[in-house]
DNA sequence: CATCACACGTGACTC
DNA sequence: TGAGTCACGTGTGAT
């Protein structure tokens, strides 16, 4: 019975949808009816007569199961095509070419997103100091110091005298204060391109020096009450 | 002759890539042979004598195009599986509706980038000074202000002098140094809980005031080489 | 029972 | 022409 399948209900081919689809005329309705002509030759069996009247359920089931199938795809090919147009310059893709480059998105803006919001972090009750080597372009090279520690009025300005002490220029600077804490985050450069100058190394250990010099200087005494002032600081992904 | 499309080449079935797919057991096979016993009951017409020799090749090229159309659908479909491993609680979801949320994810984090690197938009040639009163929670209104001016050593000093002679205290700070410009966004909050004490458009003008006068004082000559410094700069989506 | 979602094979089209 | 993509209708299992 398997060839009753080519009975279906290509009678009605609505195909005025036309978002992306290249509109294909969809010739099957002249296999239907090569088909049908040829087996309609063949109808000297009397054995096929009396199934006539499930034939037409059963014609009406494909119909609108052929229907249901075509919602579902027209359903997954909007959202791939709204993928396609939040995607830059991918109108003319594969579909899986396309569902790669929505994975690189989403890879790239959650890497973005906690890239930035690593400076965020809400100040920690110890006093925290990180020195660390970016990679930067080819011509230079970034440093990434964070000092987290109590709060002060000169903090920054001392801050700022050290990093011309060293001679480096903060291209780059992230600060939060929450409740007498502050974290700071600071990408540095070096100041005049007088590169290879120094030993990149240990240009490190004397931020990092410096940083826990002035960190662990709390000329104030040591705990403030901690009260959630802001609102900026639980930026969650 | 659509008809001679049921000689498919059913005779092998891979089906052994199990990642998500039922395994269905494609009972083409039993069409085919329904199919073409039938047709052999019907090959009373000589005129089918002639066409057995390009069957073959018409069977193994339908064989290679089916494999190959395999092979497109696991593509899309790792790249779908991938993606639901992407998006949280994905697991049982139809391709409609995970492409769905991850239309959502994607605008979602857009959103959100956008909204943490509002400060940090590149300095521009023009002198530029925001005042804008934040919602805060109810205890505390937030201001935030954002400056952007030719850079000097000095202007944090100065900046967090007049933020002193106002009265207000930064509990968060950007700032982004690109070619000697500046752009700064502080978010402010009045220093001692003096709530209601002065007119909050009266500190917003005042605000405003200091730093137009900030920015406006460039004491070192004007314009400097500009030079692309920083790759945090370029931050776009 | 119907409904839904999936994989499959196939015809049409393009490069 | 041959490989690749697409929409379509269909069979099938799950709910």
């Amino acid at each position: 019975m398997a060839y009753k399948s080519l009975y279906s209900a290509c009678g009605m081919m609505p195909q005025e949808d036309g978002f992306t689809t290249p509109a294909l005329p969809s010739l099957c309705k002249e296999a239907v009816n090569s088909a049908s002509s040829f087996l309609g030759h063949a109808s000297l069996h009397p054995c096929f007569a009396e199934e006539e009247e499930e034939e037409d359920r059963a014609a009406s089931a494909l119909r609108i199961h052929s229907q249901a199938e075509k919602r579902r795809r027209e359903r997954i090919n909007a959202r791939l095509s709204t993928l396609r147009r939040m995607i830059p310059e991918a109108n003319k893709m594969d579909k899986a070419s396309l569902l790669g480059k929505v994975i690189e998105q989403v890879k790239d803006l959650k890497r973005k997103a906690v890239d930035i919001s690593k400076g965020f972090t809400i100040p920690s009750e110890t006093n925290e100091v990180t020195v660390e080597s970016k990679g930067g372009c080819e011509i230079t090279t970034y440093i990434e110091a964070s000092i987290c520690c109590d709060d002060r009025p000169d903090l920054l300005a001392d801050l700022i005298q050290a990093f011309q002490g060293l001679r480096v220029t903060a291209v780059r600077a992230d600060m939060i204060s929450l409740g007498g804490r502050v974290r700071n985050v600071f990408i540095l450069c070096k100041k005049d391109s007088q590169q290879g100058g120094v030993c990149m190394t240990s240009l490190e250990d004397s931020i990092k020096e410096v940083l826990a010099r002035i960190a662990s200087s709390d000329v104030v005494s040591g705990k403030r009450q901690r009260l959630m002032q802001s609102q900026y600081s639980n930026i969650s992904f």
